[in-house]
DNA sequence: ATGCACGTACTTTTT
DNA sequence: GTACGTGCAT
């Protein structure tokens, strides 16, 4: 097979290297996954690499999964051998294997954010620390900064300058003896400690060091000190390590990214090879310049500049509006209009937001014109409450110290059991070392009480049961089903008053089938890499592999749900649009105080570091474009239910103006439109904010009618919708179909003399 | 122990 | 404008 076909010079040369550090300096969309693919099916095929002596790292296992799919085209089902996948997973892996080597029970389960959050908050209400002056994310935020500098309790707290800051040691040392004592690793632990073992353990940095013949880093520019410390021990031995990735695009310094590691990089491999792959396969060069002429702004950033074949191109259309609304209307009239004149689906476009809090207006006024869209990684499907409940529950089941996931179901269906006897509970268990558990299974009426020691009874009932089941489950579905029907839970969910109860069933049903899949893969295929990982030696209990399914669940975000295949226009942050491309985007609210950001332009911790990651999303969403790009602002902004005046980013004025279309003005009020228009909406529109769904002098009956198109109501049950269609008022047939806000409420056609509706303003 | 009402605060979120 | 956390009343 010819690897190097189609491949240009420096991806050729990236391809052909093999031994000894290598830098990539890859642009956007520069074919990177392609020249990294095509690198390892090099390795393997003609430079006889075995695939498992191969590591591969990614930040995301979306991208761990595309990467290994193309190599199973070009390597076949040997790319399954290769340690692909994200750095917390193959730390995780590791630590499965190894991490007796440095005390850690290998039976550990994965904290996730929320789990870390009850943590601290269980720990300053014990230690009695003010939550208002030391809030739990703060202080977590602090610890994570710590833990990807490798730095331990005590080096905060010999280093702590201030009361603050000796609060922040304390609190660190706290954490992680609870950790400790839940058998727990939170995500930045699953580095650090991955860390810790090839420093500590002599023998397994010469295992793992001496195994991987080739390591490779994507998003290089994105990985913090903890994370180099590890892919350097693990390349120790052999040197060859490849690292790809972007400066410019380097936007999660606020997780701990630093930009200056891949800027270093040279320093710490004197002898490394640079390639820069410049040449673009995405965008018009108009695009390429446009966003050129944003990024070269930025001090301290690998000279580079990206090009491409397709020379010219559109410009880049700038909209000035009102206010956000206009600004929606604005971005649906566009979609309508190039929909029209050239063949596109809806999925061509994409809305690229600074912030979530934008999406609203763009949810009224595309449902106004019945154009759908889809929110993007909104909400993650493990983080709704039912399914961490689930998992809890099997958490619980399979490590008895996981004190968290024991707190989150205690009284999950409730069962009676309120703060104050968890509190007393919590406080038995740490006097006398106990797990939670124990003390809820083992202690009896002269510890714990006559009152509580009866209300528990239950809930003792429950897990000595699903003890037994888990022990006997052949699968995790098999499990699962066992949890839900001793817990009762589909009724605890039925009984849900804020009318979520179906969603939430759903939800359930969706993870069951999550597990089932699960339930499958494990059952007939040899999983991937992870040959070590099972350990005969460790005999579990329940489903051998509930702890990969807990592993899984914790490091899987699960690509969001509600994949309904429909053809839909989508909206999403910036910086989850890193690594997309569209051929149209859209990137509205392009105002001082969105992007660049208020609190990188005048907050505390505002400095020129924060507004050039600021311009780095920016560029981040330019470079998504294929071939065009619709800017816009709007002069008034409602953004924490406060109205205020807004300048137009100081980014546009950054693009080459020769570049910039401004005609978009003209044509706002000007343009008729438009399929939204039915009935008794005519086509005209004056400047006024509300002019495009204003009634019109069309056919209209003597009386007004009562509701109309594009009008926000509210109904008690599914919440708000707007007015997308109605029958001429009056009479008892009368009837408005609302489109309602709420996902899973949609389109619904409703009596307007017998639905409670309410109009809303 | 649970439910409601009020006050406050608030980017981004790969794992 | 909403979502969450605290405090009070049931």
């Amino acid at each position: 097979m010819d690897l190097l076909a189609g491949l240009n010079e420096p991806q050729r040369e990236a391809v052909l290297h093999v031994s000894g550090p290598l830098l990539i300096f890859a642009g956007a969309g520069s074919g990177k996954t392609r020249t990294l693919t095509h690198r390892v099916a090099n390795l393997i095929l003609h430079h006889r690499v075995p695939a498992g002596r191969i590591l591969a790292v990614t930040f995301t296992n979306k991208a761990a999964r595309e990467m290994r799919e193309r190599l199973n085209q070009l390597v076949g089902a040997e790319a399954n051998r290769i340690w692909m996948g994200t750095f917390h997973a193959m730390c995780a892996q590791m630590l499965r294997i190894h991490g007796h080597l440095i005390g850690l029970d290998p039976r550990f389960v994965i904290f996730d954010t929320d789990d870390s959050t009850r943590l601290m908050k269980e720990i300053l209400r014990d230690a009695d620390i003010d939550s208002d002056r030391y809030p739990a994310p703060r202080m977590l935020a602090r610890i994570s900064d710590a833990k990807n500098n490798l730095q331990s309790p005590d080096d905060l707290q010999s280093v702590a300058g201030s009361p603050y800051h000796r609060v922040v040691a304390r609190v660190f040392k706290m954490y992680q003896e609870r950790l400790k004592a839940a058998h727990a690793l939170d995500f930045d632990d699953l580095l650090g400690e991955a860390v810790r073992l090839v420093t500590e353990s002599e023998w397994a940095r010469e295992h793992w060091s001496e195994r991987f013949l080739h390591v490779m880093i994507d998003e290089f520019q994105d990985v913090n000190q903890a994370q180099l410390a590890w892919a350097k021990a693990l390349a120790s031995k052999h040197r060859n390590i490849c690292v790809v990735g972007d400066d410019d695009q380097s936007i999660y310094k606020w997780r701990g990214a630093d930009v200056k590691i891949i800027l270093d990089f040279e320093k710490q491999y004197s002898d490394a090879h640079i390639i820069r792959l410049e040449q673009n396969y995405r965008s018009t060069q108009n695009i390429l310049d446009a966003a050129h002429g944003v990024i070269s702004n930025n001090f301290g950033r690998k000279a580079k500049r990206l090009w491409t074949q397709t020379q010219g191109g559109e410009r880049i259309v700038l909209n000035g509006a009102a206010n956000a609304q206009e600004e929606a209307a604005w971005v649906v009239r566009q979609i309508e209009l190039l929909q029209r004149e050239q063949h596109l689906k809806l999925s061509d476009f994409a809305i690229l937001c600074r912030v979530n809090a934008q999406s609203r207006p763009f949810e009224e006024a595309f449902m106004r014109a019945r154009v759908p869209l889809k929110l993007v990684g909104t909400q993650r499907f493990y983080d709704r409450k039912e399914i961490k409940d689930l998992v809890s529950y099997l958490k619980v089941l399979y490590n008895p110290n996981d004190n968290i996931a024991l707190g989150r179901i205690i009284n999950v269906p409730a069962r009676g059991i309120g703060a104050t006897t968890i509190e007393k509970l919590g406080m038995i268990a740490r006097e006398s070392g106990l797990s939670l558990r124990d003390v809820i299974l083992n202690c009896g009426q002269e510890v714990l009480g006559r009152a509580i020691n009866m209300k528990l009874e239950p809930l003792r009932r429950i897990l000595i049961t699903l003890q037994t089941d888990a022990e006997n489950a052949r699968s995790v579905v098999e499990l699962l089903d066992k949890v839900l029907d001793r817990t009762n839970y589909y009724e605890f969910l039925r009984g849900d008053r804020t009318g979520n109860g179906n969603d939430r069933v759903a939800n359930v049903e969706e993870f069951m089938s999550a597990a089932s899949v699960f339930d499958s893969r494990m059952q007939d295929e040899d999983f991937g890499f992870s040959d070590e990982s099972r350990d005969p030696e460790s005999p579990m209990e329940g489903p051998p592999y509930l702890g990969l399914f807990l592993e899984s669940s914790a490091l899987e975000s699960g690509t969001e749900s509600g994949a309904t295949g429909e053809d839909a226009t989508v909206l999403m942050t910036l910086h989850s649009a890193k690594g997309l491309e569209f051929p149209i985007v859209f990137m509205p609210g392009m105002e001082q105080g969105l992007l660049p950001h208020s609190r990188a332009l005048w907050g505390e911790q505002s400095g020129p570091d924060e507004l050039e990651e600021e311009r780095r999303l920016c560029y981040v969403g330019l470079t998504r474009a294929q071939q065009r790009i619709y800017l816009s602002y709007a002069t008034q902004r409602t953004l924490h239910g406060r109205t205020e005046s807004t300048q137009p980013s100081q980014f546009i004025d950054e693009l080459p103006p020769q570049l910039i279309d401004r005609s978009g003005f003209a044509r706002v009020g000007a343009s008729s439109v438009s399929s939204y228009a039915t009935t008794w909406e005519s086509s005209g529109s004056s400047s006024s904010s509300r002019s495009a769904f204003a009634p019109a002098a069309a056919p209209r009956s003597s009386e007004p009618p009562r509701y109309r198109v594009g009008e926000r109501l509210k109904h008690p049950t599914f919440g708000e919708g707007v007015v997308v269609n109605a029958s001429p008022s009056g009479g008892a047939g009368e009837w408005v179909e609302v489109a309602f806000l709420s996902q899973d409420a949609g389109k619904k056609k409703l009596a307007v003399a017998f639905a409670p509706l309410e109009k809303v303003e």
